[in-house]
This record gives C-alpha cells, structure tokens and sequence, in this order.
DNA sequence: CGGGTTTGACCCGCGC
DNA sequence: GCGCGGGTCAAACCCG
C-alpha cells in the first residue's frame, strides 16, 4: 500500500483560494505541499464479502452502502456455506497535506471508529466514518513519521449528501478528486 | 443524556 | 499452518 506515486493533477496554481481550507489548519496548508493520489484500476478495490462474518454482533451500524450492497444478502458473510467473495471496487483518493492537525474540517461530519499503530511509523493511522445516514464514506489519516508535519487522508468512497458544513475550497478539491478517480 | 473518542479484542488476507 | 499487519467492532469512557 505504498502506491502513492501518482501526483493528484489538481490546480495549484492560486494559492489564494486554498488558504482558508480550515479554520483549524496553518494556512500553508493546501499550496506548498499537497499531493494526492487517485487509485484506479490496479489496487482501490475493496474485498467485500457480505458482513465479515462478526458473529452476532456483526452489526453494521448505519452504512448502508450504496455502492456495495452487500451487506442484506449476507447477513452472516457465508452464502450458501461459502463465502461471496466479491470485489466491489470503490473510490478512493489519497492526498497529503502539510498541516499541523491531523483532522482536515472538509464540512462533513466524521466518527472516528478505530485508530491503528501502522508499521514503520511511530504515528497511529486514524479511521473514520461519515456520520450521515447511509453514507458510507470512510477516511483514514495518517500522518508521516519521515515528515511530521504531512498528514496523509485516504478517503473511501463518496458521500451521498450534501456538505453539512460548505467549505468551496474542500468541496471544490474533493470533487476534482472524485472526478479523477472515476468515481 | 446523546454523541464522539479511546482502546483492546477480534477477524481476515497475505506472505513465508 | 502460522504469524504479522491492517481494518473493524463495541464496551467503556469522556465531554458539552
């Protein structure tokens, strides 16, 4: 999962409009360093194999997945004593942002649901969930440890509703990236 | 009290 | 088969 090669092309070209990214960030964020990542073909697919088999408490909250659709039919993960050992490919969008926070204020509303220590680098990776109902849009953030002040977002998939809280620049970077990823 | 965070446990895929 | 690493769950906890 190192793939992060491929520069996101967006416009960074006015820094102007990208300086007010978030109240909650230095404002050198989004124009000396930002890259992103679009994953495509090769590697963004997801392995989705019904519920992934929690036992009883495989519950999985509100993610209704839109895009997956899976969790209904397989409430247990097996079907028919197998697994469905589908590979739903979804979205997902790298970038990385020098910034002296870890969370990005994007106007959306997040849960963090688990925080992992990730090999190779001293800082944990963040998960987060879209708290909107039926929207299943993760996002991890990570930041690295060979430059602590770049934090790297993964986002998973896209939003089904509106920003809650409108940011232009976010909104306008995101759409670029959903664009580019073909989602 | 409701919503968000923390954190240990669990599950799964993959490489050896 | 086993161990490791990544991803998720959920109970406990925190906070406004």
């Amino acid at each position: 999962m190192d793939n992060f090669g491929a520069v996101f092309p967006y416009n960074s070209s006015s820094p102007t409009s990208q300086t007010d990214v978030s109240s909650h960030l230095s404002l050198d964020l989004m124009h000396d360093y930002t890259h992103a990542t679009t994953y495509s073909n090769n590697d963004d697919y997801e392995q989705v194999e019904g519920d992934r088999n929690l036992g009883s408490t495989g519950k999985r909250s509100n993610c209704g997945s839109d895009e997956v659709a899976l969790d209904s039919a397989s409430g247990s993960g097996l079907v028919n004593g197998k697994k469905s050992h589908k590979k739903v490919r979804k979205p997902k969008c790298a970038f990385q942002t020098r910034s002296q926070v870890d969370i990005l204020d994007d106007g959306y509303r997040w849960r963090k649901y688990g925080q992992k220590a990730v090999k190779n680098n001293k800082f944990p990776r963040s998960y987060y969930r879209c708290t909107y109902e039926g929207c299943n849009v993760k996002k991890q953030v990570q930041r690295l440890s060979k430059d602590e002040e770049v934090v790297e977002t993964t986002y998973e998939g896209t939003h089904t509703h509106p920003i809650e809280k409108p940011n232009d620049n976010f909104e306008h970077i995101l759409t670029q990236m959903q664009i580019y990823s073909t989602c």
